[in-house]
RNA sequence: CGCGGGGUGGAGCAGUCUGGUAGCUCGUCGGGCUCAUAACCCGAAGGUCAUAGGUUCAAAUCCUGUCUCCGCAA
C-alpha cells in the first residue's frame, strides 16, 4: 500500500521498519522538526528521522500541519493510508480525510482505557497487571476513534515502563502490519469505543518523580518502576538528589522509626521505612554520577543509618 | 559556545588545593581456620593514574588542547 508516516521518538520506529520490510510503499516520513536538546543544546533529529535517513525515504518536518502547501503536498501522493505512531502533533481534518482507509494510529494501551499522554507509565504505576496496544482510525478527538485491532500482554513484576515500552513498541509493530493487510484485503470490522470506561492520562513531568515516603511499600516500588527509565523517581540523601532505580518489598516493620528514614543495610542495598513497611532500594543513581546497584555504591561510599530522605517532604508523619 | 560534576588495577571510591614513583572498601587467585559459610586470618596477581602536548630535577597532582561518561536545564 501508499503509506505516510508520521512518527517522532524511538518507539515509532519499529513500526517504520516493519512497515518497510512488509514491502509496503512508504512515500513519505513526517517527523517533527530537529530541536536544540541534550548537553550543549546541540540540534538533535528525531529517531525517526535517522531510520527515515538510513532506509532513504522522504522526510518532511513541517511546523504547522494545517498549512495549504503541506495539505497539497498530502493529498499529490495518494496516500491509501497514513499512519501516525506518537507523532506529536494533532492532525487536522484536512489531514485525516485524505487517505481512503483513512489515519490509523497505535495507542498503547487497552483503549478506551488510559487515552491521553503516558498510557504506559500509568499501567505501571497503577500496578495492572496487563496492558496493550490499540489501533483505531483516528478522529477528531483525543484517542476516540473506532478500534480497529489489539492485542493484549502481560505485565511482570521486573517490567519498568522502559521495559514494557519497548515490548509494546515491537508488539505495536506487529499488530500494524497485520491490520495493514486487513484493511488491504478489507477484512477489518470497526469497533466503536465505550465512552463510559474511558479513563485519560495526562502528560507526565519531572517534578512527579519526588517520592513522598509516606506512601506504602506496594505504591512506591510502583512509583519507582513506572518512572523508570523516565522522569525516574528521586529523593534527596543529605541534599544530594538520588535517584532510586530499582527496590523491593520488605516484609519488616519498623514502629519507632521516621518514614523515610533509613533504617538498615544490607549486601544488596538499604532499607528504608514507608508508611505500612519497609523496602529494600537496590539500585540508585547520585546526582553527577553514574547509575550503579546500591552494593556498588556502597564500596566506595557511605550510607548512614538513621538518615532521613527526602528533607523537602514536610507533610504526614 | 546554556550550567555543573567526572574519567585512578575487574567494581565503587580516596589522593589533585599544599607536585616527590599510588591507597581504601570489595572482587579474583593461592593458602589457613571452621561441621560449615557470603564470616574470619595470611599471602599474591593486577594500574602507561582517559589521551596529546607543555612547565619542572621531579606531574595522578600545575597549564593547554582532544576524546568520553554523567546530573541539571531545554
Amino acid at each position: 500500500m501508499r503509506i505516510v508516516f508520521m512518527g517522532t521518538p524511538e518507539f515509532a520506529v519499529n513500526s517504520l521498519q516493519k512497515i518497510i520490510n512488509a514491502g509496503h510503499d512508504v512515500l513519505l516520513v513526517i517527523t517533527k522538526e530537529d530541536r536544540p536538546k541534550g548537553r550543549g543544546h546541540r540540534l538533535e533529529f528525531s529517531p525517526v528521522k535517522y531510520a527515515a535517513i538510513e532506509n532513504d525515504l522522504n522526510i518532511l518536518q513541517p511546523k504547522d500541519l494545517s498549512d495549504i502547501q503541506f495539505v497539497n503536498t498530502i493529498k499529490m501522493l495518494k496516500p491509501d493510508v497514513i499512519v501516525v505512531v506518537v507523532y506529536g502533533k494533532k492532525l487536522p481534518r484536512q489531514i485525516l480525510e485524505i487517505p481512503q482507509y483513512g489515519c490509523i494510529n497505535i495507542h498503547p494501551s487497552l483503549l478506551p482505557k488510559y487515552r491521553g499522554a503516558s498510557p504506559i507509565h500509568h499501567a505501571v504505576l497503577n500496578g495492572d497487571k496487563y496492558t496493550g496496544v490499540t489501533i483505531m482510525r483516528m478522529d477528531e478527538g483525543l484517542d476516540t476513534g473506532d478500534i480497529l485491532s489489539v492485542t493484549e500482554i502481560g505485565i511482570e513484576e521486573k517490567d519498568t515502563t522502559g521495559t514494557l515500552h519497548d515490548k509494546l513498541s515491537i508488539l505495536g509493530a506487529e499488530l500494524l502490519v497485520d491490520t495493514l493487510t486487513k484493511i488491504q484485503n478489507k477484512m477489518i470490522t470497526r469497533i466503536k469505543q465505550n465512552e463510559e470506561d474511558a479513563t485519560y492520562t495526562k502528560i507526565i513531568d519531572k517534578t512527579m518523580g519526588l517520592i513522598n515516603w509516606h506512601k506504602k511499600s506496594y505504591e512506591l516500588i510502583n512509583f519507582i518502576r513506572g518512572l523508570s527509565p523516565w522522569p525516574s523517581a528521586y529523593t534527596y540523601y543529605k541534599e544530594k538528589m538520588m535517584k532510586i532505580w530499582e527496590a523491593e518489598k520488605l516484609n519488616e516493620t519498623y514502629e519507632k522509626n521516621k518514614t523515610g528514614e533509613i533504617v538498615g543495610i544490607k549486601d544488596n542495598g538499604f532499607i528504608v521505612k514507608t508508611s505500612d513497611g519497609s523496602i529494600l532500594v537496590t539500585k540508585i543513581q547520585m546526582q553527577d554520577s553514574k547509575k550503579m546497584t546500591t552494593a556498588d555504591y556502597m564500596r566506595g561510599n557511605k550510607i548512614d543509618i538513621g538518615e532521613v530522605l527526602d528533607i523537602s517532604d514536610v507533610g504526614g508523619i
